[in-house]
RNA sequence: GGCCCGUUCGUCUAGGGGUUAGGACGCAUCCCUUUCACGGAUGAAACACGGGUUCGAUUCCCGUACGGGCUACCA
């Protein structure tokens, strides 16, 4: 059998968008899955979209979630370079050995002449212009000119090299995904191969290097699918058709409402991250916060991208990336637009952060805590991490919910003061404080004991001092448990709290 | 406009000629709880439409509608 050989082909334009992450994964799992190679390749044929620091960007993106390349402009391969620009030459002679072949031929019309021809064949009723079997001989271009002015205008003009597509063929492509695709050659035209400044477009330099890097699938995006037929015939026309990939198409990230596929804006408008890491346009400056940034862990968007247009066919949605790659397969993946659903995303990362030990949190807590004057010994760390873990979805919600509970209560929730605080609960709060003052390290359970046996003998319900204590304690009027606040925060601070408030709210209430 | 691809709960999807059409996210209700969450339980919620084929179609075929992509010397 032949080896797997896969390739994740991006063009440095800009921020790798989600939908390219999804893309680079599923190639990657393929090439895993199979004991392939999995190939990264620097799409930089485009001078004019060319930005510096997002080939940069690609390589730290896909770094961070862990799909690492066998073969990359970094880590060098049998088939270096891989990085377009750096093969020019080699474009540049198979686009000539096409026009020796009589599958392409050199073109001189200028910009203004495709422009004349467009409007021309609008005005004719003829939505678009096509330059193809049946518009090329009234074009410039060897085909059409006689060999003399041919020669002349290569000397002094320039040109670029076009594919000459067959009047009538059908051309066919057995699509993994989507199955037998046909397209008649008549709907096609002559696409550029090697455009004037000697770079190659995409359909040549993809080609050509799909074929001498020996990939053996071809696995990218649906808006592809439309130029797969000029692929498929660039292959005949190389005589490669006996090593040609194979193909499969994905389905797109669809907006999460509205029309269209997902973009830049999108995460803007609603608020969440469609890069994987926060990307600096390179015109306006702006920073824009990607997956990372916003705390996703990367084993969630993995798990999470994976599941946008993929599934098991199980009921198990939890995946490592090991497990993945194990269950992955091409024809599970689904043919329809994926709508992308950033809730799903959030419980991934719920679900992952749960599964942290307290050390990976404990360097972004103390740097909470240090500037309270709290947890200074850090021996207290998993009490802190219990506290708030399960609530959270991202290791900010825990962090915020630790500076709430750290800070001083100054200013107490007056709703809940109104209707709560009256002087059952003063008497409790004192009793309780002068018990919590006894001592600095209480565990929660010996608080609970503590505080139920004292409000029974002073016979007040427990239920009417808590909301109270937590006031007392935090400021809210809702958070975590409040006898593991109590622990986390020690005897002296607990019962300095207490008193603190207990004055304050005769200050606010007059009890 | 032309060409190509698609269409199962709001979303991601399983299924597939005869099923109570399954799961997950989200939502709702209940339980747990001083509270907000977490967790647990329950619930509402879908085969785009019209024709065939068939004893029978959500499943196969054809149309229509709708959605998406492409239509550049961008990838």
């Amino acid at each position: 059998m032949k080896e797997i050989r896969v390739r994740f082909a991006p063009s440095p334009t800009g921020s790798l968008h989600i939908g390219g992450v999804r893309t680079a994964l599923y190639n990657y799992l393929f090439a895993k899955k199979l004991n392939g190679k999995f190939i990264i390749r620097i799409e930089d044929t485009d001078q004019n979209r060319y930005v510096d620091k997002a080939e940069e960007y690609i390589y730290d993106s896909l770094r961070w979630l862990g799909l690492e390349a066998d073969e990359s402009v970094e880590k060098g391969g049998p088939f270096a370079p891989y990085k377009q620009s750096e093969r020019l030459d080699i474009y540049k002679k198979h686009a000539y050995d096409l026009v020796e072949k009589g599958w392409a031929y050199f073109a001189f019309d200028t910009a203004e002449d495709l422009e004349q021809a467009r409007e021309k064949s609008k005005e004719g009723g003829v939505s678009t212009f096509q330059y193809n079997a049946a518009t090329r001989m009234l074009m410039k271009n060897s085909l059409s000119l006689s060999p003399d002015e041919v020669e002349q205008l290569k000397q002094n003009q320039p040109f670029v090299i076009r594919l000459k597509v067959p009047k009538k063929e059908e051309i066919r492509l057995n699509d993994l995904i989507r199955g037998w695709v046909m397209v008649h050659s008549s709907t096609m035209d002559d696409k550029v191969l090697l455009k004037s400044d000697g770079m190659p477009t995409y359909h040549l330099a993809n080609v050509v290097d799909d074929y001498l890097m020996k990939i053996s699938h071809v696995i990218r995006g649906e808006e592809w699918l439309p130029s797969a037929p000029t692929h498929v015939l660039l292959y005949q026309a190389f005589g490669w058709q006996n090593e040609m990939p194979l193909f499969a198409h994905l389905p797109l990230l669809l907006k999460p409402e509205g029309d269209g596929k997902l973009s830049k804006r999108d995460g803007m408008l609603h608020g969440f991250p469609v890069f994987p890491l926060s990307w600096t346009d390179t015109e306006t400056g702006n920073v824009i916060s990607g997956f990372r940034e916003e705390g996703y862990l990367p084993e969630a968007l993995i798990n999470f991208l994976a599941f946008q247009g993929w599934n098991p066919g199980t009921e198990q949605e939890i995946f490592s990336i090991w497990e993945l790659i194990e269950a992955f397969s091409l024809e599970r993946i689904g043919k329809s637009g994926t709508r992308f659903d950033i809730q799903k995303a959030k419980w991934f990362n719920h679900y992952y952060l749960q599964q942290k030990p307290d050390v990976f949190f404990a360097e972004a807590i103390s740097k909470v805590l240090e500037p309270c004057g709290l947890w200074k010994e850090g021996k207290k760390l998993g009490a802190w991490v219990n506290l708030v873990k399960s609530r959270s979805s991202f290791v900010a919600d825990m962090l915020t919910e630790i500076r709430q509970i750290a800070t001083w209560p100054v200013a107490p929730d007056e709703e809940t003061l109104k209707s709560k605080w009256n002087e059952d609960a003063k008497r409790g709060l004192i009793a309780f404080s002068d018990l919590l003052a006894e001592r600095e390290d209480w565990s929660a359970e010996e608080l609970k004991f503590v505080f139920q046996s004292e409000m029974e003998k002073l016979g007040i319900k427990p239920g009417k001092v808590l909301p109270n204590l937590r006031m007392a304690l935090t400021g809210k009027a809702a958070g975590p448990d409040l006898m593991t606040i109590a622990e986390v925060l020690g005897g002296t601070i607990s019962a300095q709290r207490m008193r603190d408030s207990l004055q304050r709210f005769s200050l606010l209430t007059g009890i």
